[in-house]
DNA sequence: ATGAAAGCGCTAACAG
DNA sequence: CTGTTAGCGCTTTCAT
């Protein structure tokens, strides 16, 4: 059923290693076209499909590079292995987008041996990664959160953060809300920090909008709910601009909002981190952060094709910080 | 470096057969507990870690299934991937999401020897399969686009576009439009078929609107100028619906209707196809069939499971009829 | 309860 | 130019 160089050589009666030296294209002068062409004719004819895990066996080497992702689904992590796949995409090697969280163990995401690791956005993984792995098999770690043990291009999330709370400050917003999943509510995390630091700076009090909800997928669904039931009522909080973690949060809110008639941006402003394309089509478009997805995934791929080459490399090192685009979320504008 | 089985035996002075039972949880009855234990010790103090290409090499089974899509990004697209892993999450295989599509041709999609192949809107890749490849390996098609030369979950996108647009003719839209990628402006596409059909009942001439843009990663933007353009002065086309062909192009032209003053759904009632929530989020929301994502992943994933533990199965075949859901864009309705 | 041995499909010396 | 051979790391009879 399943054809194999050993079936072609018999067939043939010529010697498995022909066969091989045929078909990976080694054969420069080994072997003569009149051989050459029988093999690969014979090869086609009998659906022959080479058995990667053999040659990977032998070769040590699997050609695979697998993408550590949390999630698929929203647009910020499918811009991301959209563009991991366009840089791979044409090389010799081959991507293997894994799933890692809560479910799928980090040793699970790494069940195939692979050449390399690109982890996207989950620089907790990483740290738990034993050494001998580490050692063993290039990483690079990207995204917001990357870790600084491995090659990494890192994305400065408190910088970030800085200046979209500052842009509310500036504005001349007094009462600004933090959008916020429960688990990063604390200091350490990046923006927490970058927020309150910026409050202070600014003699503002930090106000705490918490979602519970601290799974990616359903970040907006859950974010609408929250601020829905702030503004449920005329319990209005009197928040005149809202700071939110991610883009998806930010058009969970922009539609509870709306749906509050609560005017954005003069009553409300709103903005939020991330960049994906989906806020711009929000009405209004909704200002953030633009995460450089493309640099990223370009660097990335970089640092992590040249340590495949030479494993005695320097740690490669970037960290970008993300431009702020204002949108109409925060300030008023003319329609293009 | 690399810790091999043969490592422990040798560290253990056992075989590599002892070593293998336990450490693979074959060993019932087969081994003392006490040299499990030993066993099991040394694994984790070396750092030991299988060698699945091994495994697979002899056991004939990779325990992996292949998802392959056209594209990560695309809402609709990331949805579907979501769904199907979280399907495989859990049993004992391992998914492979791949693209298939211009630059990766079909045979590197498969590049990897694998148990199973789910394959996502990609009706004519599964045609292009050879033979031999369709009858060794189970195939399930599932999406718009399904072949029916394997198991498939289908959805009828014919009865799925004869319910929008009959809706339109409901409402009393008499100027209804389609804003179709050129390359599926042709008799055969099931959209095109039902929408000409459905005119034709009404007695309205069918309008194209083409988009030259076939990428669907670009779909929304394209869209978007081409509803701009086609807006643009004073040259309103005395349209008064727009069917479009995917969610992701009705959201390009929601926005540009916006922009051009045009109101939805008084001037121009839209819809579209699919049923991503961003078009739930836009305002007003958008009116589309709703693809019935888990459905199809769970039962796409049901039908190559059973295929798995029994290739001679009779073809299995389901396909859904997506739902209608009315939603401001069409409606005027109030907020909940 | 444990070990020896064969072999999965392929590659890469090395001989001829 | 082609064939022989020795494995890659693991599983799995079959002996012991």
């Amino acid at each position: 059923m399943i054809v194999t160089m050993n079936d072609i050589a018999k067939k043939l009666r010529v010697s498995r290693a022909t066969v091989s030296y045929v078909l990976s294209g080694r054969s420069d002068g080994l072997v003569s076209e009149a051989t050459k062409k029988i093999v690969h004719s014979a090869a086609k004819e009998m659906g022959y499909r080479p058995n990667r895990m053999a040659a990977a066996l032998i070769k040590g080497r699997t050609q695979m590079i697998a993408l550590l992702v949390h999630d698929f689904h929203p647009a910020y992590y499918s811009y991301m292995i959209h563009h991991v796949c366009k840089q791979v995409e044409g090389t010799d090697y081959h991507l293997n987008v894994a799933q890692v969280g809560a479910k799928t163990s980090p040793m699970e995401a790494t069940y195939w041996p692979v050449d390399g690791v690109m982890a996207f956005d989950c620089a907790p993984f990483i740290d738990q990664l034993p050494d001998n792995l580490l050692a063993s098999v290039p990483v690079v770690s990207f995204g917001g959160s990357y870790s600084t043990k491995v090659d990494h291009v890192g994305v400065d999330i408190y910088e970030a953060t800085l200046s979209v709370v500052r842009h509310m400050v500036d504005i001349g917003r007094r009462r600004i809300a933090y959008l916020v999943p429960k688990s990063d509510c604390c200091s350490g995390s990046a923006r927490h920090d970058a927020y309150c630091t910026c409050l202070r700076e600014a003699r503002l009090d930090p106000m705490f909008v918490q979602v519970d909800e601290p799974r990616t997928v359903l970040q907006r669904e859950a974010a609408r709910n929250v601020v829905r039931a702030l503004f449920r009522g005329r319990q209005n909080p009197e928040i005149d601009a809202l700071f939110c973690f991610s883009d998806e949060m930010a058009l969970g809110a922009h539609l509870a909002l709306r749906q509050a008639g609560v005017s954005i941006p003069s009553d409300v402003a709103l903005a939020g981190i991330d960049g994906i394309c989906d806020g711009e089509y929000a009405d209004p478009p909704i200002t953030a952060t633009r995460q450089p997805f493309e640099r990223m995934a370009e660097t990335a791929w970089q640092f992590l094709s040249r340590r495949l080459e030479d494993k005695t490399l320097p740690r490669q090192e970037l960290v970008l910080v993300p431009p702020l685009i204002v949108r109409g979320s925060t300030v008023t504008q003319t329609l293009r």
